[in-house]
DNA sequence: AATAAAAGTGAGTAATCACTCACTTTTATT
DNA sequence: AATAAAAGTGAGTGATTACTCACTTTTATT
């Protein structure tokens, strides 16, 4: 299976989609990701995909549906883990010190975006004028992540593992600094070369304690 | 004066603009950041400007060269402070703790984005699409912001203040977590409340410290 | 095999796009 | 005050835009 095969298949699992419009979902995540959404003409997905102009309307009542039909499914993607894999783990099977959380946390946000690296840069870049994409990242990504972020501090707090800084600016903290690493890897210099075990230890130590010299 | 004058001023400081055109410039600059640069319309910009659609055209050949024409100055002007201030303060007149740096460098990026807000946005958004201005970047401001980082961090090494973690990673994680505050602070949430300098502070706290008990 | 429904087509459409140009008005130079 | 240069105008341009629709082809249902 190919790697856009495999993307479609994450994205759209129980979809029923024909040949002509898989085509048309990857030449429009091509596109856009590449040129934008408004740079992007649907004459030019039509041509790329091989099908008629009409073929695209006929699944997709305005260019607008086609990208929410895109960008959607990612944010549902994206919140899974947050809700199963964290969640569950961290409370029910608790990592036991705060640095194999941050591990696991990591490496699994490093699978998603390397898998979905296209798709993630259109939302990315979209957000701020899509006012439905927008709702739907702040209310179900955005929120829930933070949400579950904060317990999981409080919880190694308790523990005695964790600074008693208030949960809030940990939680901004410690998601600014995964989320810097993550967009410098794979959005700023995907091009220089990283030894991705070393910098997310890297990382792990420097939200652990700091560039200050005991 | 107002914000868009003093805005205004701030980016082209010597250069002559007619009243038309610095009404161009502020209309091209409300709707770029509002709408993207490729869904606003020549036609809507003219209008918000009460000018003359040709009145645009016979100040900036293209659309694309008024959009360079005001992301490129505000690069200009970003780039300024990394060059005066940090170098000569730092290495001439060193801060003595590593802190006061952080706060210094906080403090003026927290200035200038407070001011240039909107042409900000419209640089982070139009940097992936146009190759002039990310070229421009990546020269200007990415790389040299980066150097100059190497240079302090490593000169707060010899002086036995930070761990010797290897200046790169060193370097990536301070400038992930300045920005990452500053754009959740900025761009992401800019509604809610801020306690800037307690926040600051906080900062500061979490990159010579960590989150981590001691 | 007959029928209906869904998928696909491509020429056509009105609207909008960035940009031009002949012309007028304002400003600077002598 | 005369002249030239610069700034401003707005109707007009061909190209492109998202989208439609009457029609054909393919697939599913009986």
């Amino acid at each position: 299976m190919s790697e856009e095969e495999i993307l479609l298949q994450q994205l759209f699992e129980e979809e029923k989609l024909t040949e002509k419009q898989k085509k048309i979902i990857v030449a429009a995540i091509e596109s856009f990701s590449e040129k934008g959404y408004a740079a992007t003409s649907t004459n030019e997905i039509a041509k790329k995909a091989g099908v008629a102009e009409g073929t695209i309307f006929r699944h997709y009542k305005t260019k607008k549906e086609l990208l929410v039909s895109i960008v959607a499914p990612l944010m549902t993607k994206l919140i899974g883990p947050v809700i199963v894999n964290d969640f569950h783990k961290v409370l029910d099977r608790p990592y036991e010190h705060a640095e194999d959380f941050l591990r696991a946390a990591i490496e699994k946000r490093r699978e998603i975006i390397k898998k979905m690296l296209p798709v993630i840069k259109i939302m990315i870049q979209e957000i701020p004028f899509q006012p439905e994409l927008r709702e739907q990242f702040l209310e179900q990504i955005a929120r829930k992540t933070f949400d579950r972020i904060l317990i999981v501090i409080k919880s190694y707090q308790d523990k005695g593992q964790l600074i008693e800084m208030p949960t809030l600016s940990a939680a901004r903290l410690v998601i600014s600094t995964i989320f810097g690493y993550l967009i410098s890897r794979y959005i700023f210099f995907p091009e220089s070369e990283w030894d991705d075990e070393l910098e997310t230890e890297r990382t792990i130590q420097f939200i652990m304690h700091g560039l200050g010299k005991k």
